[in-house]
DNA sequence: GATTGTATGTTGTAATAACAACAAAACGGG
DNA sequence: CCCGTTTTGTTGTTATTACAACATACAATC
């Protein structure tokens, strides 16, 4: 295993290179590869792992009651996923986790963290703080988008996405980190209805873009 | 403060009684009472504490780009809020927080608790689980809502709904929590499309309801 | 620079939901 | 029991989106 690299990441941020040893036994860590499109987990397992990536990606994908299925996250390598689950002994996971491409994957059992420590007691408090903060951090990304997806047309959508992106780049240029397809995945609309939504606003005035990067023209809407 | 109520919430689970006093006061806790409608934080505001509703409750209401607001989440008696943004010194709240009716709120500095503790790691140790456990379940709670919501139509939003709410009550039949506009706003749709895609659903055979029970019948969709 | 593949933009049509306005039912005091 | 209030259901119209099919731009590889 890879110290050096975890502790590059959010989950061990805080923890000291020789305290690793001692610390992976302790949470029984094991790692494992899995090729693209492998099923890491399936929906409705029930876990007391979290999985935190160490190469490569990986997928988390839904399937809908009718039968279709999307992307419902993805994990890029240094992230966690299953964590919500994990930490909640007996729950069952929503997703299928897919490996989006060759990967390494990190097991770590969180139920060791909840049992008492004998000595070991910094560092177990370090991963806990660390842990949820992670998890507020993708309450919040949740919320964020819940929020953007609340109004009912893609215009309404676009700007409440645009002006959050202008608010947290500081200026009324940004460049978002999607493509199209994506962009509408997250924004839960169809994709060709989103690049036809993203010509009116130019044509209105709204907004200007090239390529992913756009500007907010008119801040106040009547 | 009601100590035996404290006692009972999540955030205080496991905490003995006689624990209480040292530890309200390493939180710096403090309670305020708010009139129905009063603000209690407002979007934008950096906070550090996190609120347990004492008594009443609490909403969250998201203001929109383009004027409109809408209630986020609602926090009963028992239940935190802010935690997610507490957690994480110096991000800004999305949400107005409101006195949805007259209540009494408990204040807790967080920031306490990531502080190294002297003796009292025991009730830090278990109020950190505690609050990941919390933070977990919200986010799962997001995700499921995510979940139903991303189907395009009001008809499939409702199946994904219902299909869950029969698998947690292990039954056909179940009694969902909401009431029309609730479970409107829930899903993302306009009420009264709702009410008449529910009619719709049970003349074409799919369901059966009175009130706020209803009955799947039948389970495999073409 | 030609060629293949992918990403993005455009257009028209059909399906769907939002909206508004109203009817009916359920509820809660007095 | 009656009355006012709130919730739920109904209907018709309008606006918006999904969808499909295609055109164009862009990128990568040879």
């Amino acid at each position: 295993m890879d110290i050096p690299a975890l502790s590059a990441t959010a989950l061990f941020r805080g923890i000291r290179g020789e305290e690793f040893p001692e610390l992976l036994s302790c949470l029984s860590a094991h790692e494992r590869a899995f090729r693209k499109d492998a099923a890491i987990w399936r929906a409705g397992d029930t876990v007391t792992e979290i999985g935190l990536v160490e190469s490569g990606s990986v997928n988390s994908v839904v399937h809908f009651y009718g039968g279709g299925s999307s992307i419902f996250a993805h994990t890029p390598a240094g992230d966690l996923f299953a964590e919500s689950f994990a930490v909640r002994p007996g729950r069952e996971l929503l997703c299928d986790v897919i490996a989006a491409e060759d990967c390494r994957v990190l097991f770590l059992d969180i139920e060791k963290l909840f049992s008492f420590c004998a000595q070991n007691c910094s560092y177990h408090r370090q991963l806990l703080q660390n842990l949820l903060y992670i998890s507020a951090e993708k309450n919040t990304a949740l919320s964020l988008r819940m929020l953007h997806i609340a109004p009912k047309t893609i215009r309404e959508r676009l700007l409440s996405y645009f002006s959050e992106q202008a608010a947290a780049a500081g200026s009324a240029e940004f460049t978002v980190p999607f493509s199209r397809q994506q962009l509408a995945d997250y924004l839960g609309v169809d994709r060709s209805a989103l690049s036809n939504e993203l010509s009116k606003m130019r044509r209105d005035g709204l907004i200007a873009y090239r390529k992913n990067t756009f500007t907010l023209l008119r801040r106040a809407a009547p």
